[in-house]
DNA sequence: GATGAATGAGATTTCATTCAT
DNA sequence: CATGAATGAAATCTCATTCAT
């Protein structure tokens, strides 16, 4: 097995580690267990647990964010925006995606290495969100999109993505990102109503 | 010492060690650290750490809520609200409340009772959001108030509640609340200004 | 209650105790849990847990010596003889006196007083084993009475007593001692019959 | 070392140190002190205490039955079986392998996997001890053969070897067995002169 | 590249025992 | 006489990490 393919074997088994037990008991050996390979190989790829963990963040993460940009890339109206994020949220929910960084954001109170890398990354959500915002308020022309602090609602859509994860992941029905989704959607609706005539 | 006053003793602490530690480091010996007794105790008064971890989770949580309740039952504008909030969310920072919640949010993926009562707790606090949400648009009278879809709202101001906690953890200066607050502040004017004349 | 009621009921607990649970977690609390008392109070009527077991081998032993003593007085036959012990051993089961002190004899592998005291115990049954078994041969003038070693059938006897209920305690169904006691009556009869005629 | 070498070093040290210590002291930490290892290498190689038990159940009775059915292949006469037993018991008190199990099965009191597997180990030596009764008395021939219960003379003769070790540890001077066993060659001698001519 | 035996530190938890009430 | 809160030591068990192969 190639070097990167070890190294992405490991990243892997530590997402679905993180995802499915917890940032307490995703230890070196729980990882191995879930890929299946022996505890020791570890080593060879990463110092020590706290460096994987800062690559997990960085490798799930950035491969998130190439998948959210590809997808939003054409994206026209407020609805289309609202339909595919639902779909990419049902992505991350079934790869456990969005449930890794969390505990790597819980786990980030014990690392400064590990705190700095999920900073970095979730600033980079930031700047995508605000991207999105800036577009289609751009595309949108109308009186709302002056009044739009837009950094502020980036920063806000990150914060409650998140938090929708961690609700979720306390609901056994996970009913509530559906709940919120399809008001989005209606909002969404009217937003692109409003839409000044070309 | 009394058994009530032992068992707030230790979960006072522990709440503390939470916020401070994460709750990967949030054990036994950390919390009794914190609050100064021996480890030992802890497992007089509770059955085990998983048992603590629940009744911590009920504690802080009824207590800050009494807490809102309190300080915003008085509330008659949009304004006013977030000036209240911000003011609560500086008292939750700086006793780690909300810190405490989200690391005992994640530990919730080890622990089935813990997902549960950190469930019941959260269900709790979007009761609550929507029922400030719903004084509010009640009093507001505006054209708005029949298009708001009020339980999501709530659920959503309580993901980013939480979410918001997080992205602060990771950001050394904690400036993305402040801007929240301030950005949210010009948005309730905006809103207040829309009510119609009595 | 009277001091020596109290202690009755801390012993009686600890020979329940012993027997259901075994040395290992017949601890202060268990005790204390069995008896329905406070684990304190054991300290009040005992220097510490290793003078409550010699206390306990002395209580259980000579309690159910002297009932032993009582059943077997006025017994004149091998075949009577057998039909008593199978009836104690009966009581023994139920009440659990021969697990406990079977239980108390591996921990006295811990407690030089403890196998001192155990060992005192087991020497009164060899004797009571020795002076039934005169009796019996000294009835039966028979042949055989010359030849039997009694002192070493006696030991043998307690051996085969406290090895049965060993063995009895492994089996869930406990049809050891039954098939025993039969087979004894059996050869019980036969010695019986040979019994010269006066 | 081979992980079939680590294993034996671990039960052999478990044996030595449930015989000199007593099952309540044979912590994991003692064992190794025993042994001369890491305790922390026990749970590698066993799930916990209660499974490393149950495997030295087995480990020291197999052992030992293999041995017992080696020396008494060619056994003839009563006198010759005592006489290979005496030298087999002495083995046993040398190496601690009945005062072990005799550990083992008070210890059983906490545990049903161990209860279990004592419960099957004794049955093996029950059906062996029912073995050797049978060849002799085939071998023997004489009136008495019809008339013993060979089934429960197995059951009591395990009983009391176990019981006899049990005596014997509470005796400093550990006579009994040898007493015993001089009995028993006396009568073993009266056995054998009643056998028939060929 | 990869394995798996081994270690020592540290985690949770239990417990004998003391003592103020 | 009796209670029950408290402690410190020790028990079981887990884990990150190393290293010979």
């Amino acid at each position: 097995m190639s070097r990167e393919q070890a190294r992405q074997r490991i990243l892997g088994a530590a997402v679905r580690t993180l995802a499915s037990e917890g940032y307490a008991k995703t230890s070196a050996r729980a990882i191995a267990r879930t890929g299946g390979f022996a505890p020791g190989i570890i080593y060879y790829h990463f110092t020590d647990l706290d460096d994987l963990f800062v690559e997990t963040a960085r490798f799930t993460s950035q491969a998130r964010l190439r998948r959210y940009q590809a997808e939003t890339d054409g994206v026209t109206s407020a609805a289309e925006l609202v339909a595919t994020l639902r779909r990419l949220y049902a992505e991350d929910g079934a790869q456990g995606h969005i449930a890794a960084v969390q505990e790597l954001a819980a786990a980030a109170t014990t690392s400064p290495a590990l705190a700095r890398q999920v900073g970095a990354e979730t600033a980079r959500w930031q700047d995508f969100a605000e991207g999105v915002i800036d577009g289609l308020l751009e595309r949108h022309g109308g009186p709302l999109a002056a009044l739009v602090p837009t950094r502020e609602l980036a920063t806000m859509a990150v914060a409650a993505y998140l938090g929708m994860e961690m609700l979720s992941h306390l609901d056994a029905d996970r009913h509530a990102p559906n709940a919120m989704f399809a008001a989005a959607e209606r909002v969404a609706a009217l937003i692109d109503a409003l839409r000044p005539a070309r």
